[in-house]
DNA sequence: CAGCTGACCCGGG
DNA sequence: ACCCGGGCCAGCT
């Protein structure tokens, strides 16, 4: 991770492929996780660099409270939301069923 | 070139 | 308990 080859944004990425299937996180746990406490919004604008990339899961990551905030980058409005409940997560009104019971915080689960 | 914005979060009043 | 302000840093106007 020291690796100058390695960005911020490609740190994230890695991160975000190990989320495993039907778990989330946050924006926020990424950015800690990395070191960068304060940076939770670089998580965010790598996620719209990351759109791109089909290996990185982006409906996994919401924030704090288990909001789909970024669910209006996808290509349609209810992609995240689809993507989530197929995973098998309830989504009410843009927000997580039961969001504490999926959370996957990466420097708790990741070792 | 300077300033604003944003898929956020935490702490203080 | 609620509301508000500051910090973070790349990209865009």
């Amino acid at each position: 991770m020291a690796d100058k080859n390695h960005s911020f944004f490609e740190d994230v990425y890695e991160v975000v492929k190990l989320i495993p299937q039907g778990r989330v996180t946050s924006y926020g746990a990424i950015a800690n996780y990395l070191g960068s406490k304060g940076s939770a919004r670089m998580v965010g604008w790598a996620m719209n660099a990351a759109h791109s990339l089909s290996d990185v899961p982006a409906h996994r990551v919401v924030n704090r409270i288990g909001l789909l905030s970024g669910r209006h980058h996808f290509k349609t409005p209810t992609q995240m939301q689809d993507l989530l409940e197929v995973e098998g997560i309830r989504v009410e009104n843009d927000q997580i069923v039961d969001f504490q019971k999926y959370f996957w915080d990466p420097s708790q689960e990741l070792l």
